[in-house]
DNA sequence: TCTGGGGTCCTAGGACCC
DNA sequence: TCTGGGGTCCTAGGACCC
């Protein structure tokens, strides 16, 4: 039985939110502000209709909003997270599986019944309990569900908010309309290097030959034409799995030059990072830190420097992180630059619990250079350099298809495309944690 | 004329997503 | 004057090892 896919996505989602709490703004223009009130990151349909643009430098809108009336809201993400959260055990009452890809997003496993009138039923049903308009995307595979979702978010009077691409009698006119960048996991780059093939269409890029996708695309651009295809590739993460990193950082509202400034700054950083490192349950094994000047004044003399530690020991510990960040901070930081954003990253997560009876890297790289060195003892006795008795080897390595490609000159099969096991990754990548 | 080759680990940078 | 913040994955290439 054919895999049925639903992609499930909140309308304006933050917008959205606010709106719950101020009925009156039904119908008004609404934007919400990014962390330091810098960005539009949120726009109602009215807000959009009036032209706003998506990440919107503020300063460049107030004209507009003042113009219009356009109610701004600062982000509230201890409410999204909440109003999300509600969303999702809803979608989970419907699903087989769920996975809950971002805030405002989750994919779902559909049971075989599960038709247009289903979807509307379960739209209805977010919008009623929660508040939250949603469209919904139906497909085989993840790329052609959140396909299927952009169909029925740009026709939503006429879809109802709700389109099945497999029930869809005119796909190829459809795929002809879409625009290789409108597809997921396709930014401006990809869809420029897509136009120097010739291909500009969502309709081209499933009739490509997939050996010229790999070719120009690698790894990632040939799964993609493989989902477009109806061939599931990317994988099912109902359980989202450890973070690999942390980040804290902001923008000063105004540039700042001395060192204590930034110091303290960062050391605020490091707070806000480490504690969330031990919600979750992780230490960090590498931190980095970074400073940056304001890259939009092309007169000023720029300096963005970064500098990072591989830590002896993994940590959460704010005080030991502290420590090493302002190590790192005066490494970097010169006198004489405005300053205008610094911040820092954790990475190399490993779980706490893991951290005792973690691997003993040391311990198995000593092992192995004994082993190495019985193996040179016994070649040296019994043969020749040339034609050693014994050869080293390691697992997998020797086969691992970037090694294998290399000699070959051949591609690695579809599924086995990259040294790391396939299918893994998620399409570009993407922000997934609530 | 050839100049070892297989392997690990790490970092930086590119691309994309929400 | 103001111009977001937080993620993921892939690839290339250097250092090092035996």
């Amino acid at each position: 039985m054919k895999q049925r896919l639903a992609l499930v996505d909140c309308n304006n989602f933050f917008c959205s939110c606010e709106r719950i709490f101020a009925p009156s703004l039904s119908g008004k223009p609404v934007v919400v502000l990014s962390n330091n009130d810098g960005c539009i990151i949120s726009r109602s349909e009215e807000a959009k209709a009036l032209g706003i643009p998506m990440g919107a430098p503020r300063h460049e809108q107030e004209g507009v909003i003042q113009k219009h009336g356009v109610k701004v809201f600062s982000s509230n993400y201890t409410l999204y997270g909440d109003m999300s959260a509600r969303v999702m055990a809803i979608l989970r009452e419907s699903a087989l599986e769920t996975e809950v890809y971002s805030i405002d997003e989750a994919f779902l496993k559909l049971p075989g019944e599960f038709g247009e009138a289903e979807a509307r039923a379960l739209r209805a049903k977010v919008l009623r309990w929660t508040g939250i308009p949603v469209c919904i995307g139906m497909a085989g595979t993840k790329m052609l569900a959140k396909l299927a979702n952009r169909e029925a978010k740009k026709r939503r009077v006429e879809t109802g908010g709700v389109f099945d691409l497999d029930a869809c009698e005119d796909l190829e006119e459809l795929m002809e309309r879409v625009s290789c960048d409108g597809l997921w996991g396709v930014g401006k780059r990809l869809a420029l290097r897509l136009a120097g093939l010739g291909i500009r269409t969502a309709a081209e890029f499933r009739w490509a030959d997939s050996r010229q996708i790999r070719k120009s695309l690698g790894v990632v651009g040939e799964r993609m034409w493989w989902e477009m295809n109806g061939v599931s590739c990317l994988p099912w993460e109902e359980i989202p799995p450890d973070r690999k990193g942390v980040m804290a950082s902001r923008s000063f509202g105004t540039p700042l030059e001395k060192l204590e400034e930034v110091e303290e700054a960062l050391a605020h950083h490091v707070a806000r990072a480490s504690e969330k490192l031990r919600r979750f349950g992780l230490r960090a094994s590498r931190i980095d830190v970074f400073l940056q000047t304001n890259r939009f004044r092309a007169g000023e003399a720029q300096y963005c420097p970064a500098a990072g530690l591989n830590l002896d020991e993994p940590t959460a510990s704010t005080s030991e992180l502290m420590g090493q960040a302002r190590e790192l901070l005066h490494e970097i930081y010169r006198k004489g630059y405005r300053y205008q954003k610094t911040g820092v990253s954790l990475t190399g997560l490993v779980r706490a619990e893991a951290v005792q009876g973690c691997l003993d890297l040391d311990g198995v790289r000593k092992a192995k250079r004994e082993v190495d060195a019985i193996v040179d003892r016994i070649n040296q006795r019994l043969g020749d350099r040339k034609n050693p008795v014994i050869t080293r080897g390691s697992m997998g390595s020797k086969h691992s298809p970037q090694r294998w490609r290399m000699k070959s000159g051949q591609r690695s099969p579809a599924y086995t495309t990259s040294w790391r096991d396939l299918p893994v990754a998620v399409l570009g990548g993407g922000s997934r944690r609530v």
